[in-house]
Order: structure tokens, then C-alpha cells, then sequence
DNA sequence: AGCGCCTTTCCTGCTT
DNA sequence: AAAGCAGGAAAGGCGC
């Protein structure tokens, strides 16, 4: 299943990858994006270039802290001590055994490998590509392992009513009208993500109206009530 | 190193 | 009276 999906978004994006391209010209063309990376320079250009059947331990625990790097994981949700093993060891991996090592990375993790051996390292030098490709999978929401903007994170928490336990809800969904039900739960909720327990309804809602300003909301006079603005974007239904 | 963006924190005054 | 709203000011964090 996994790679049908993934190999249909791929081929019709030519722009990422041309499936006339060889893996190697693909991993190529990201040596040098990653010779710019401080953080372990040296190894970038290695194991970046070798199919993942041959990745030793330390390439491994290289390409998980890619990961982690790229895409903001949290690095204390992965039980490194699982991932003590070489390339083929983790190409035998299943998806379960992914969600048992990394919990709510696991499904994630696993795509991009399976990605990464289908395509090469290139795939996923483009956070903001990766991005689609998982926003267009059935996988668990990228957004909630990436974005960081709090708008994104109300939308987005708007967008999964099953999560948000009654925190958000819509007051016109066409227009992107919502209102805020409980607010101290969604600051404690955004405190949680930002690391910071501090955080409260008063703080968070200065951070909302700074959103006036740039048309990423408009304002609505009434009480906890907010209106994505024109320069919000993937609120609407039927439209990512 | 420095800059810009996105908050976070704090505050005063106002409204519901 | 309590909670929310409006923004100014300044500082923090982080990516580039």
C-alpha cells in the first residue's frame, strides 16, 4: 500500500524526482546542500551516498539524527538503544517494529526509509516537499511533528476535532470563523508543544492579534472569536 | 556575527 | 469583579 501511494505522489512530481534519474545521481545532487550542515559534516556526504542495505550502526544512528534535525523530532520519543543496528537490520524492520522504537515517529520514520530506498536521500533534503507528500498520505499529520507557528497549530488542531477535545470549534467553516471554547486548555495545549509551561490564554492571545497585522487572521469583534485571514492558508475544506 | 521573524512577557487602559 | 481585547515596548529563540 505504502508504495503505491508513495510511488504515484513521487512520479508525479517531476520536480523533486525524475524517475529517469538514477538513486546516485539523486543522492548527488544534496551533497553538497549537507556539506553545509555543521553538525556532522564530515559523515553527511557518506552516508548520504549508500543505499541504506548497507548502512552501518553509525549510519543509522546518523540518519535518525537527520531526521530528528529535519524535521524537529523530539529526539526523547526514540529509543536510540532500538536503533543500535546496521542498514539491513532496519530495512528488515516492519512498521510495527518502527512504532514500537519510535512511537508516534515510527509511522513516519518508517515512510521516509522506505522513501529513501525507493528514491534516495534527496527526497527528503526539502522539508516543505516531505511536507506534502505526508499531507497527501495516510499517514499521522506531519504538521504535528513540524510546524511551529501557532497559527498552524490552531489550524491544525481545528482541522482534528478527534484531538482537540472541545478546545476549538467552528462558528462558520467557510469562512474560517472559529471560536475559542476553552482557552486556558489552549494555552496549555500550545505550552505543552512550545516546551514552555508558562504559557497562558493571555500571552498566546497577544501572539493571535500580532496575526491582524499580516492577514494570517482577521479580526472578529466578539469575545474568543478569531477569522482566518487571507494569507492563511490550508484551513479550507477540500483544499490543502 | 548579525538580522529578521515569530513569538513571549509585561503592561496600561478599555470593554464585556 | 473577572475575563477578554488592543497594542506598545522590549526581550528571547531560532534559522539563515
Amino acid at each position: 500500500m505504502l508504495e503505491s501511494v508513495t510511488q504515484s505522489m513521487f512520479l508525479s512530481n517531476t520536480m523533486v524526482c525524475d524517475p529517469l534519474m538514477s538513486w546516485t545521481e539523486l543522492s548527488g545532487t544534496t551533497k553538497d546542500d549537507y556539506a553545509t550542515c555543521d553538525h556532522q559534516k564530515d559523515s553527511y556526504t557518506f552516508w548520504t551516498s549508500i543505499h541504506p542495505e548497507y548502512w552501518s550502526k553509525h549510519n543509522v544512528c546518523e540518519w535518525l539524527q537527520f531526521c530528528c534535525d529535519q524535521y524537529k523530532l523530539d529526539a526523547n520519543c526514540i529509543s536510540f538503544s532500538r536503533f543500535n543496528i546496521n542498514g539491513l537490520q532496519l530495512c528488515n524492520m516492519t512498521q510495527e517494529d518502527f512504532l514500537d522504537a519510535a512511537g508516534i515517529y515510527g509511522e513516519y520514520l518508517y515512510f521516509i526509509l522506505q522513501n529513501i530506498r525507493m528514491h534516495g536521500i534527496s527526497f527528503f533534503t526539502d522539508a516543505e516537499e516531505t511536507k506534502k507528500y505526508i499531507l497527501n498520505s495516510c499517514l499521522l499529520p506531519i504538521q504535528d511533528l513540524q510546524n511551529s507557528h501557532l497559527w498552524e497549530f490552531v489550524r491544525d488542531l481545528l482541522l482534528s476535532p478527534e484531538k482537540n477535545g472541545g478546545i476549538l470549534e467552528w462558528e462558520d467553516r467557510g469562512q474560517g470563523i472559529f471560536r475559542v471554547v476553552k482557552s486556558e486548555a489552549l494555552a496549555k495545549m500550545w505550552g505543552q508543544k512550545k516546551k514552555n509551561d508558562r504559557m497562558t490564554y493571555e500571552k498566546l492571545s497577544r501572539a493571535l492579534r500580532y496575526y491582524y497585522k499580516t492577514g494570517i487572521l482577521e479580526r472578529v469583534d466578539r469575545r474568543l472569536v478569531y477569522k482566518f485571514g487571507k494569507n492563511a492558508h490550508g484551513w479550507q475544506e477540500n483544499k490543502i
